[in-house]
RNA sequence: GGACGAUUAGCUCAGUUGGCUAGAGCGCCACAUUGACGUUGUGGAGGUCAUAGGUUCGAGCCCUAUAUCGUCCACCA
């Protein structure tokens, strides 16, 4: 016997794994309708988290399910470089034996961090692995691969060329501890208490003060002008007047500009275009000069005086406000909250800095993304983060493409530097590996920075699938950095757009949205067809996981304690789209108990079948058969439905239940007495398949081990609907609710006795005597003439359980409650008759459903009151 | 400031176009038991579906307000 006593998940799964990808299991058919997704690439610098299990556990229940359905099926797994995200955490590794990014030149840290990141990659494919994800492995796709390169280089090329990308001047989202800009999107906005101080600007004339506010006095020694709004009657006057800015030698305009709100504070803004987005802006239009006071390091630069330069912006305020006070020039504070920009990683606050980058013009793209969704190309789950991503596009401004590490895809982007003033020239050519080249006896540069990890990962579904390949320019010499693996699917162009993209939450913006553009800019088609985003996993008491709060729950710990199955399952328990949820603990108990139950209902069907068995058609025999067929057909029906929509957790659970309560407790029950072979494998082997895209280690380990099956279960074709008796199954039904109804009264009754079953002329349970018999908690089924003891009234059967009087005296107030509340029903079931709107406006078979209870509950009631009579004569 | 979501059993949550006795897991109570499984079996208790109105023959579900909690977006000096 190859059944152990309880399933030990942890023996199994790595020997299952193994087994799977030796027989080359996860690779696409060849043959059936294309089905495809690709992993997020999961960030190549550390552990799996709990997201990406739950995330890999849904689309594995799909991909799993597909490709038992016939489809030519295939999970593209992926690896990030994840530029800035590995970045960081090299740094750190760089701190700890106390070296610094400065040590070292650009590509030699490029090379230092690919040897990082290929070691850290094996760690998280084998974590991959743990999860029992089919992914194709032969067909992994790191976003730093020379396929990758140079479709994201032919991009951005045509996009330079289209001119959707261009080189601007423009303030930053600035993160001076790492030393590099952000997109919008990575900024962390916090609400941090602070002052705002009211400062009084002297006119030139004399005349008077212009009374500003800032939160930021620092950034007064870069001004260059003072804004009012054009409409506002108090400064009308001194529109075009100058002010002494203090604590410098210049003097600067007052300017009209709608960017002035007259609400806010005296209705007066000081313009400090070097350091803020709206101050550029009213730069912009009213052609100011820009003064940096304040350095990529973040300290004070020259040009902020010579009594500033070397502080930290923080120090430079309290100097600042320091010098007004002794002028005499500071009107008042006030301590407020606002809004600040922070840093995701480091927190620091981020720095808006004027800086040349390389943007992409997002107006055009994102004109197409929100057409496709509003056409209906997309179909979005839950249906609302449709309308969510389109309020996001309205909005989203030019997207800086620029980072300034050195890890990462470098920007393919050359200068010639320019005397004087022009801007310098810049060509596109992809010969990164070069800091120098040379262009029709010109020399140009090399741009520093590396793209953003978005721009590549964006193109991830065309790029893993290859299907811009035959427009892909060639390159003329091989990419150092491209890894090779053997046995790569041919021609997965077909998998292009995918059928599913399933991400959390947190990715729809960054990762989603630019995948919808530039699938629609390189394909002219949306990168997939459908979109699920699930919720966050929220700790056990809802709050967010987050390393610094040390409530992080790790996948790997789980699936050690409670084995993969059990986490894949208990992961998805209770989660719909889009709704962060806390974790339970308590459902991965609940779903380990179910891998070792359909264990232990193998174990048993396999001591039953002994190892000789062979397998033949199966015919229907008992009504226990008929019945589990039904039951079976309708899980499996279920299943289909729900994850047609998506809904994981509902099909999941209709699995649980139909094993467990369908399959366990009565099919396997009712086996004890006779048995079926054929049936009684065909059962199993059903609840496997059923079960396998949910729990795929155990259901192919309970495979493996039956003595009868060969092939891999994850081969397997998924059930085809059975034919079956509805008439022998409905004889099952009736069985198991008389069953029911002993059960419950021998429940009810003291003593804990068990007591003859009688019954009179009931052909149903004269032929089924052996299986009530092991069913229910009665001593014999005996055939009688004149009926006694307590009548089993709910079932409906002549039958009679076995009881002396004063036993059945106790039962009275049982039967008292029971019948009051079938008054009750039958009293709302008859108002309801006798409502004429009811009737006339309810669907027909409605009403006659209702007729029909109302009759079965009068019967009802007629056998509870002849019970009661006897009960009461014997009182 | 804007948008979105949530409020259902002690806990974590389902509940698909409104349909009649609102479900699951865990927890709880009682009982059982040594041959598939104690990671078990049987039975049970527990919900005026946040509140107030409305629409409807019928509302957990639709509409309108209110309250509480949460998330995201945002260039508020």
């Amino acid at each position: 016997m190859k059944f152990s006593k309880a399933y030990e998940p942890n023996e199994n799964e790595p020997i299952i794994y193994a087994l799977w990808e030796g027989e080359n299991a996860f690779a696409p058919s060849g043959t059936g309708q294309p089905y495809s997704t690709v992993m997020p690439p999961p960030n190549a610098n550390g552990n799996l988290h709990i997201g990406h299990g739950f995330e890999m556990g849904l689309k594995d229940i799909l991909v799993r399910y597909h490709r038992m359905k016939g489809f030519d099926t295939i999970y593209i797994p992926g690896a990030d470089h994840a530029g800035f995200e590995t970045w960081v955490v090299y740094e750190r590794e760089l701190e700890k034996i106390g070296q610094s990014r400065f040590d070292f030149s650009r590509d030699q840290l490029y090379g230092q961090v690919w040897d990082f990141v290929a070691k850290q990659r094996g760690n998280m494919e084998l974590q991959i692995r743990a999860l029992g994800i089919s992914c194709s492995w032969q067909d992994l796709v790191f976003t730093l691969d020379k396929k990758v390169v140079d479709t994201v280089y032919d991009t951005f090329k045509r996009m330079w060329e289209d001119g959707l990308i261009y080189r601007g001047e423009k303030i930053v989202n600035y993160c001076t501890e790492h030393q590099t800009s952000f997109a919008d999107i990575e900024v962390d906005h916090q609400d941090d208490k602070g002052y705002l101080w009211d400062i009084a600007y002297p006119l030139v004339d004399g005349s008077g003060e212009v009374v500003i506010s800032t939160t930021r006095p620092e950034t007064l020694l870069g001004d260059t002008a003072v804004a009012v709004n054009p409409k506002d009657k108090r400064y009308a006057k001194l529109v075009g007047k100058k002010v002494k800015l203090p604590l410098t030698d210049r003097k600067i305009p007052i300017i009209a500009d709608e960017h002035a709100d007259m609400t806010v504070g005296t209705g007066a803004v000081k313009i400090t275009p070097a350091h803020d987005p709206n101050d550029f802006e009213v730069g912009e239009r009213h052609n100011l000069p820009r003064i940096q006071v304040i350095g990529f390091d973040g300290l004070m630069v020259s040009a902020a005086g010579d009594s500033y330069r070397g502080l930290t912006a923080i120090a430079a305020r309290d100097k600042v406000l320091d010098d007004l006070e002794k002028l005499g020039l500071r009107r008042g504070e006030k301590a407020i909250t606002h809004s600040v920009g922070h840093c995701y990683k480091c927190g620091s606050v981020i720095e808006p800095l004027p800086m040349e980058q390389w943007f992409v013009k997002v107006k055009p793209l994102a004109k197409q993304a929100i057409a496709a969704i509003e056409n209906g190309d997309i179909k979005f789950y839950p249906n609302n983060k449709g309308k969510v991503l389109v309020g996001y596009y309205k909005n989203l401004r030019d997207w800086n493409i620029s980072r300034q590490i050195p890890w990462g895809i470098p920007i393919p982007m050359f200068s010639k530097f320019e005397e004087g003033d022009n801007a310098p020239e810049w060509v596109f050519d992809t010969r990164v590996d070069q800091t120098e080249i040379v262009v029709n006896g010109t020399t140009y540069t090399r741009d520093e920075d590396t793209l953003d990890t978005w721009f590549s990962s964006g193109q991830w579904p065309f790029i893993t699938t290859g299907y811009l390949d035959d427009e892909t320019e060639p390159e003329p010499k091989e990419g150092k950095n491209s890894i090779n693996r053997p046995g790569q699917t041919p021609d997965l162009a077909r998998f292009y757009p995918n059928t599913v993209m399933e991400n959390g939450i947190d990715l729809l913006f960054p990762w989603d949205s630019r995948m919808i553009m530039l699938g629609l800019y390189r394909t002219n088609q949306v990168p997939w067809k459908d979109l699920y985003v699930h919720g966050m996993v929220l700790d056990e008491s809802g709050q967010k996981m987050s390393k610094s709060k040390g409530n992080v729950v790790s996948p790997m710990e789980m699936i050690a304690k409670y084995g993969s199955d059990a986490f894949r399952m208990g992961i998805i328990a209770g989660r719909s789209a889009g709704m962060s949820q806390a974790f339970s603990k308590s459902n991965m108990v609940a779903a380990r108990n179910f891998c070792n139950k359909l264990w232990n209902i193998a174990r048993f069907v396999q001591d039953k079948l002994e190892e000789s068995y062979q397998p033949h058609d199966m015919q229907l025999e008992t009504s226990a058969d008929h019945w589990i067929v039904r039951q079976l057909n309708a899980a499996r029906r279920s299943v289909e439905s729900n994850l047609a929509a998506y809904r994981f957790a509902e099909a999941s659970e209709a699995v649980y239940q139909t094993i467990w309560n369908d399959v366990a407790d009565w099919y396997v029950e009712a086996n004890k007495t006779t048995f079926n072979p054929d049936v009684l494998a065909f059962v199993l082997e059903t609840s496997l398949k059923l079960a396998h895209p949910f729990a795929p280690f155990v259901t192919e380990a309970i495979w493996q081990n039956l003595s009868w099956t060969d092939n891999l279960l994850i081969k397997e074709h998924w059930p085809e609907k059975m034919h079956f008796g509805s008439e022998e199954a409905k004889q099952f039904e009736s069985i198991k609710q008389l069953v029911t109804e002993v059960r419950l009264v021998t429940n009810q009754l003291p003593g804990n006795k068990r007591y003859n079953l009688l019954f009179q002329s009931d052909q149903l349970i004269d032929t089924n005597r052996s299986l009530i018999k092991q069913l229910a908690p009665i001593t014999e089924v005996q055939d009688i003439d004149v009926p006694h003891g307590m009548r089993l009234a709910v079932s409906g059967h002549a039958a009679w359980l076995d009881i002396d009087a004063r036993t059945l005296k106790h039962h009275h107030a049982n039967l008292v409650a029971r019948l009051a509340a079938v008054e009750d029903e039958i009293a709302r079931l008859d108002m309801r008759l006798h409502n004429d709107n009811y009737i006339k406006k309810a669907p027909g078979e409605l009403v006659e459903e209702t007729k029909h209870q109302l009759t079965e509950a009068k019967k009802l009631l007629q056998r509870l009151k002849n019970e009661l009579e006897i009960t009461e004569s014997i009182a």
